[in-house]
DNA sequence: TCTGGGGTCCTAGGACCC
DNA sequence: TCTGGGGTCCTAGGACCC
């Protein structure tokens, strides 16, 4: 039995999310944004025929989106979220081994499936995925997962949206011009290294000496030379890993200049890594808190600083966690500078630790837990943020905080938010 | 004058991904 | 005026030890 691998992901995805719910924005141009409004992270093909690049801040683009009738969403993560899960419940039925990449791509093993009906297999899960959640995907298949991602973006200018390159013949002769700028791991600077040695596509780098492409790129190289050979050196990882790490990090909507109002959005992101945390039943020992201004601001001081914390027991208690981010910002603080940006971050994920009946200071710690479990019930029930510790503030709703000035309705997530059929 | 060598662990920073 | 957020992996080099 031959290893085969399938890559399907949908086109334009978040675009086409908000297409779901909105037929009049069919064949029109349009963008989603990313948090802050910020640049635009996802385009239709109507989009990125205007000359819409990838990461294109909006306030650069705003004027020709108006001129051309560009419809610009904010990002609605809640929706994307959703959709999906929809599209993996559905993948499920077609193979019993998926690993969900990405929110918008999953890798499914198709190795049992005779190599001639691949293809056919490939168009029913494109069609049902189409009928069933709206939203259009394209398949590629390879017998690695480095050949299935560049068969799925092959398949992405053919009309089936379905590319099998499980024939060595076929292979051949895609990646003959396949630029080795779009194979899956070689980015800039891999491109230059290889540019200098006259390596422009997939071709050439799939008959590179490894120990060249290790010398070059490292073992990361190396391997994206065997699995351009159809030698797996990346496994499919049907069951998700721990996460390792956990951050909550952003820009403001205006730029932060008063203490108060960087404690209380820093006290936000700590009260939200609680979340997280609790969410993945996962505690953490030391936090870093950061904060810099706008390197894209021409005048004014630049600032860039972070301080890390060693908490003495590992929490996931938001209160604990907004005390440590706290102290950080008092030890972080200088006033005279305009801040763009904070965050928190925390790596070396640990179980939270197991309750000791006999330490002393159990009782406080079995009602953190209870205050924790109701503040996080309160807010799926009713929506993030609906009750937050006071040294949040006002902060979720103040001005400085993320510009979502045009997300869509959370259609599936939010019973208010369901759309209508007249 | 001549001043070891090799192992492990940790961290910061780079590169890449979506 | 306005330029995202959140992950993973790899390596070099320093700290430390015997």
């Amino acid at each position: 039995m031959t290893r085969a691998l399938a890559l399907i992901d949908g086109n334009s995805f978040y675009c086409s999310c908000e297409r779901v719910f909105d037929p009049r924005l069919e064949r029109r141009p349009v963008i989603v944004l990313s948090n802050n409004d910020g640049c635009a992270v996802a385009r239709t093909a109507e989009a990125k025929a205007l000359g819409i690049g990838m990461g294109a801040p909006y306030f650069k683009i705003r004027a020709l989106c108006e001129r051309e009738g560009v419809v610009a969403f904010s990002s609605n993560y809640a929706l994307y979220g959703d959709m999906s899960r929809r599209m993996n419940q559905l993948y499920q039925q077609f193979s019993p081994e998926i690993e969900i990449y990405s929110i918008d791509e999953s890798f499914l093993d198709v190795s049992p499936l005779p190599a001639t009906q691949r293809t056919e297999w490939a168009a029913d899960l494109r069609a049902t995925t189409r009928q069933w959640t709206g939203i259009p995907t394209c398949v590629g298949i390879g017998p690695t997962k480095t050949l299935a991602k560049l068969a799925n973006k092959a398949a992405k200018r053919l009309p089936a949206g379905v590319l099998d390159l499980s024939d060595e013949q076929v292979r051949r002769e895609v990646m003959a011009s396949f630029p080795a700028a779009d194979v899956w791991g070689l980015g800039r600077a891999s491109q230059a290294k290889l540019a200098s040695v006259g390596i422009t596509t997939a071709a050439q780098v799939r008959d590179m000496d490894p120990k060249l492409a290790r010398h070059l790129m490292t073992v990361v190289g190396e391997r994206i030379v065997h699995e351009l050979n159809g030698r797996a050196c990346i496994e499919l990882e049907a069951v998700a890993p721990t996460r390792k790490g956990c951050a909550v990090t952003r820009s403001f909507g205006t730029r932060v200049t008063a203490k108060i109002d960087m404690e209380q959005a820093v006290a936000g992101y700590a009260t939200r890594l609680g979340e997280k945390l609790r969410r993945h039943g996962l505690a953490t020992d030391h936090v870093t808190v950061f904060m810099h201004t706008s390197p894209f601001d021409e005048e004014g001081p630049q600032r860039s600083v972070s301080m890390t914390i060693d908490i003495p027991e590992a929490t996931n208690d938001s209160l604990e966690l907004i005390r440590v981010a706290r102290r950080a910002v008092d030890g972080l603080w200088r006033s005279g500078f305009r801040y763009s940006k904070a965050g928190i971050i925390t790596d070396d994920l640990v179980p939270p630790p197991v309750p000791q009946r006999a330490l002393f200071d159990n009782l406080d710690h079995e009602r953190a837990a209870k205050v924790m479990a109701a503040m996080d019930e309160a807010n799926r029930r009713w929506g993030r943020a609906t009750v937050v510790p006071a040294a949040v503030g006002v902060a979720m709703k103040s001005a400085f905080l993320t510009k979502f000035e045009r997300r869509s309705p959370r259609y599936t997530t939010r019973w208010a938010e369901l759309p209508f059929v007249r």
